[in-house]
DNA sequence: TAGGCCATCTGGTCCT
DNA sequence: AGGACCAGATGGCCTA
């Protein structure tokens, strides 16, 4: 955990500092505007690519060291953008490290398999957090439909009695560790629902960018949580996330701030 | 050396 | 108008 805290910490700190190169243009101010190849070459083809309605914001208005300032404070933004989204990444992060960290497999580095102290991909992290909600989603489902059977079993009233839950007796799950079983140890131990089954596939689901699901994956019923999709719209078939398709077509409406 | 992962820059688009 | 968000491009680092 440190370990790959600290890494990460490492690696955010001196990566995030602007270098002069080809990475870094015209942040600084002893970097040029256009000292890389990103500032020329990637814009061509873009605006060939994107022919908005709207017309690009006119610059002559703008001095050469107006537009050069201008750029320092989006670039400047953008950063800290991408930092404030890879602090949030590393607090998700530390949620799953239990599953990357005790993983056996060290073969494959943005699955679950990597080995301890290197830390999960932002991929590898997403997948699973979303695997470890499906799962809970799947464990609450089962258990709403154990309280029913036991309070029909017992002659009460259907009411709110968990006391299951207050008794810490709930053989469920006990944290994304537990996503570490293997699959039929699962399937004995949780909630024999399909979505389980799907939550469970991690360890495909996180190699997913590049490799297609294989026979059992593909066996698996989509998931029918409302959050994942609206209903009767088929999953994502491109394998990694299995969302919906409304999702990659554009993206969903931001959250007001 | 190829491939994966990542940070950064950049221009376009959307939102407030 | 300004900021947030997005996606493409690029190059660096690391590992198998």
């Amino acid at each position: 955990m440190m370990n790959v805290l600290s890494n990460t910490a490492a690696r955010a700190q001196e990566q995030s500092i602007p270098l002069c190169g080809p990475g870094s243009m015209h942040d600084l101010p002893h970097c040029p505007p256009g000292f890389g190849l990103n500032s020329r070459l990637n814009a061509a083809p873009l605006l060939s690519l994107h022919s908005s309605p709207r017309a690009a914001k006119p610059q002559k208005e703008l001095s050469p060291e107006e537009q050069q300032e201008l750029r320092r404070k989006i670039n400047s933004r953008e950063r800290k953008r991408m930092q404030d989204l890879n602090i949030a990444m590393d607090a998700l992060r530390e949620v799953m490290v239990p599953y990357a960290s005790s993983s056996s497999s060290p073969s494959h580095s943005h699955a679950p398999g990597a080995p301890p102290g290197r830390r999960l991909s932002k991929i590898s992290t997403l997948v699973l957090a979303r695997n470890y909600i499906l799962l809970l989603g799947s464990s609450l489902q089962e258990m709403r439909r154990l309280l029913g059977e036991v309070s029909i079993g017992m002659g009460v009233s259907t009411g709110p009695v968990p006391r299951l839950l207050f008794a810490g007796g709930w053989p469920l799950i006990a944290g994304p560790r537990q996503l570490l079983l293997t699959h039929e140890s699962l399937i004995s131990s949780a909630p024999s629902s399909s979505s389980s089954s799907a939550a469970l596939s991690s360890s495909t689901a996180a190699k997913c960018a590049t490799v297609p699901p294989g026979p059992m994956e593909a066996s698996l019923a989509p998931v029918h949580w409302s959050c994942v999709g609206a209903t009767g719209v088929p999953p994502c078939p491109c394998g990694v996330c299995r969302l919906s398709r409304f999702n990659h077509a554009k993206s969903a409406p931001r959250f007001s701030k």
